[in-house]
DNA sequence: TTACTATATAAGAATGATTCTTGTTCAGCA
DNA sequence: TGCTGAACAAGAATCATTCTTATATAGTAA
C-alpha cells in the first residue's frame, strides 16, 4: 500500500528531523515505526501499546507529544472523527476514508475522481483552502454480516 | 438559511417527541430552541451558556444528554472534527462543510455536485453507505485578513 | 383536579483523553 | 569525553464527557 519502502521512510524521517533541529531518539523512532506500520488509523493508545514491548518504560505522555509534533510537521495526518480519541494516519497521499459507524474501523481508499473536485468560488475567492477530501459513512463488510447471523 | 420557520421546527419536534414517547421538558424545549438558532456548529457547553439565562439551574449534564438524545433520534448532526469537543448542526439537509484549521470556524455550503458524487464500486458492493460528504480545509477569510493586518 | 409513576433532572463524583509540571536523562556537538 | 538544551518519565492537573443517586415533574389515569 505505502509508495514508499519503510527503509526510504524513516531516511526521510531522520533527515525532516535534522533539517528541523530535532533530535533523532529512540522513541521517536519506535513510534514513528509502529505508524508506518499501521494501515488502521491508530489512536494515541494503540501506537503507546505497539512500543511497550521494546520500550516498557516510556511514558505515554511522550506518544501523545511525539505524535502531537508529527502532525505538524506533516509526518502523519490527524483523521476526521467525531469527538472520541484523535487517531493517526501515516498516509499522506491524497486519499479518503470510509467509515464505519458502528464499529468505528476507517478503510482507506484512492479515488481520482474526488481528488479532483473543484473548490467552490465563493471559498476559492476568500479563503485558502488546503485540502478537500471525502467522507463515506456508514457500516462496514464485517458489521454487516455479524448482524445478519447472530 | 433554515427551509422551515423556527415555529414549524418546534411543531416537529413536540410531534416527535409525542411519537416516541419522550417528554416535552422545558429543558429539551429550550436547548431544541437555542439548537435551531445556532448558525455556528456550536459545542455543548456553547447550548449550556445559551440557554442559562433562561435556566440558571440547568446542569450541563442535562445539554449532554439531551444533544446525544437529539442526534440519535435525528434532530441534529455530529459534526465531523480532529477529537476536540463535539459539534452540532441543527442542520439536517444535505450539505457540506469548510473547516478553518485557524479559527476553528465552520462554514456551511450547498453544492449538488459534491451531493451526487458516486460510491466507489468497493463499497457499493460491500459496506452500507449511508452518508458521502466533502470537507474543506484551510484558513478563513478572517484569519487571513488578521495575518496581514496585525 | 388530583394522585401516581416512569421519566427526566441537578449535583457532584467518576472516567477517559490529553496536557502540564518538574526533576532527570540523553542526543548532538565541541 | 564533557556540556547543554532538548527530550523524557512520572505523576498531577485539566478538559470533555458520563455515571450515580436523590429529587422533581410530565404525562396520564382516576
Ligand atoms: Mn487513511
Ligand atoms: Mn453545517
Ligand atoms: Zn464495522
Ligand atoms: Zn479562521
Amino acid at each position: 500500500m505505502m509508495s514508499k519502502t519503510s527503509k526510504e521512510l524513516l531516511e526521510q524521517f531522520r533527515i525532516q528531523c535534522k533539517a528541523r533541529g530535532l533530535s533523532i531518539t529512540p522513541q521517536r523512532t519506535a513510534i514513528y515505526e509502529a505508524l508506518i506500520g499501521s494501515e488502521d488509523h491508530p489512536r494515541t493508545e494503540d501506537i503507546y501499546n505497539r512500543v511497550k514491548a521494546a520500550f516498557p518504560d516510556m511514558s505515554i505522555d511522550t506518544v501523545y507529544r511525539t505524535l502531537c509534533l508529527f502532525a505538524e510537521i506533516g509526518f502523519v495526518r490527524l483523521v476526521e472523527g467525531y469527538g472520541e480519541a484523535k487517531r493517526y494516519d501515516p498516509d499522506m497521499e491524497c486519499h479518503h476514508h470510509f467509515r464505519c459507524m458502528r464499529c468505528g474501523r476507517i478503510l482507506d481508499f484512492k479515488e481520482p475522481r474526488f481528488d479532483a473536485l473543484e473548490v467552490p468560488q465563493q471559498f476559492k475567492q476568500t479563503c485558502a483552502v488546503s485540502s478537500i477530501k471525502v467522507v463515506l459513512e456508514g457500516v462496514c463488510e464485517q458489521c454487516l454480516q455479524k448482524s445478519v447471523e447472530p
